[in-house]
DNA sequence: AATAAAGATTGACGCAACGTCAAGGTCAAG
DNA sequence: CTTGACCTTGACGTTGCGTCAATCTTTATT
């Protein structure tokens, strides 16, 4: 059984754009191509369109479809399990979404509406007295902050001087990585004050500690790459996998 | 307070790319230009700019974020529920991926899974071929290859060919590391040879190749002394910074 | 057989939201 | 007067195609 272009599209749904691109990109090639360069696809190309598509319907990427199916040798359980995670981080993103969108209509519903600027205000403050000492570094940090501040509702509990607590740990514990990162060695005092410092930092936003949920964050830390960003930004390289390494260590 | 590009950036935490894409979109227009086409901010901007990331945060659109801001009579509250219909609708469709990505999982699970012992004792029997073969150092060499494994989780669901054939193509690596070192030439067959192989290697483990990331992970080799070491001590000279080398040249 | 309709081909631009150079002006500091 | 930091405007790259456009080839109808 021969298909054309058009024939195959109508048999498994996708477009004729779509098959010239898969083409394309070395991800479906036609069975031959006639004299008149008119593709022509077989079984084989049939069967392989509908893995392709498969794993399409996962939001697998075209270039992991390739790797995956490309590669003999490439365990498919693997990429699917990489795939789960991927979505898993997204799904994680998704539902803190729509807890903070649930929260500002709540807000406007309940008339106690907060405009945004006031939302703003204490975080302006501190940006306007932070740049008029011309501090830019510290500006960045609060409004790292801020980023934080607007993700986790639990935050919004906190008074000002906890607040700044918080913060002042959480510098602490990015010097102490820094220096540790130099020297890394989890047997060490140093290793055992970051522990200590990031689950001190953590309480103030957990309502009870376990040591099991920290294992867990570190390692969410280390598959999403936002939280990882977060921290090798802020100590200007990469901490976060060692501050997971740390966190095991100590809550084992 | 007047705000210059960069300034507004670091205040804001966004790039200054992101700044001049918002003016050219009409987004966020300076508040006026200097005679040198200076782009100045002031407090206004400033307000106006928290509004759009506050919205941005919530996964809008950069065109509903100007409706919604432009229009006077356009209700924020009905945005914003018209929104978490759509974050909704998303999470539904990843909870769906999910369940059945799962389900797939599990089939494949049922059938062939290599456990971590029997994965090890793969590893182990070429260990001791190679040591009778070679002697002392090799075996520090497969403690190497021991302290890696355990170190990156993603290694666990290869299946026993999988595991072999990424232990073949690094030997492969550092001997050709060996090689070229003699007569380091960036342009040769071997150099390219070197750089695709430890591009396979990564695929093994790599959701996404990107050569971006891929000169990313070399630097870090280079400034992780852990990894170096790695590299270095496999192929008994120091090979990691040729290997980066490498890796830049054909990541360009 | 002539003609029209259907289907094929290869470009090439467009989309979203910027990242990342490149080439070249401007400004404050030393 | 020279750095060096910061500013400007292009313009290409990214992902997975949709959507023309211009130009054959094949098939169907008259």
């Amino acid at each position: 059984m021969e298909y054309t272009v058009k024939q195959l599209a109508d048999l498994s749904g996708v477009s004729a754009r779509t098959l010239r691109y898969y083409d394309q990109i070395d991800l479906l090639k036609p069975s031959y191509m006639t004299d008149k360069r008119y593709r022509i696809y077989k079984e084989e190309q049939v069967d392989r369109l509908q893995q392709i598509l498969f794993f399409r319907s996962l939001d697998f990427s075209l270039t992991k479809i390739k790797q995956v199916m490309d590669s003999k040798n490439y365990s498919e359980l693997e990429a699917l399990e990489q795939q789960q995670k991927l979505l898993l981080i997204q799904k994680n993103h998704l539902d803190s979404l729509l807890t903070n969108i649930q929260k500002t209509i709540e807000h406007y519903k309940g008339e106690k509406i907060m405009t945004d600027s006031e939302k703003f205000a204490a975080f302006k403050e501190n940006a306007i007295k932070d740049n008029e000492k011309k501090y830019g570094d510290e500006i960045r940090k609060n409004y790292g902050v801020e980023t934080v501040y607007q993700a986790n509702k639990k935050y919004r509990n906190l008074t000002k001087e906890q607040f700044t607590k918080m913060n002042n740990i959480e510098k602490q514990l990015i010097d102490d990585l820094n220096i540790l990162s130099e020297n890394p060695e989890l047997d060490s005092e140093l290793s055992q004050k970051i522990y200590l410092e990031h689950k001190e930092w953590l309480e103030y936003s957990w309502p009870n500690y376990s040591k099991k949920a920290h294992r867990e964050l570190v390692q969410m830390y280390v598959n999403d790459g936002r939280f990882a960003k977060y921290y090798d930004d802020k100590a200007g390289k990469p901490v976060t996998e060692l501050l997971k390494k740390v966190v095991e260590h100590f809550t084992e």
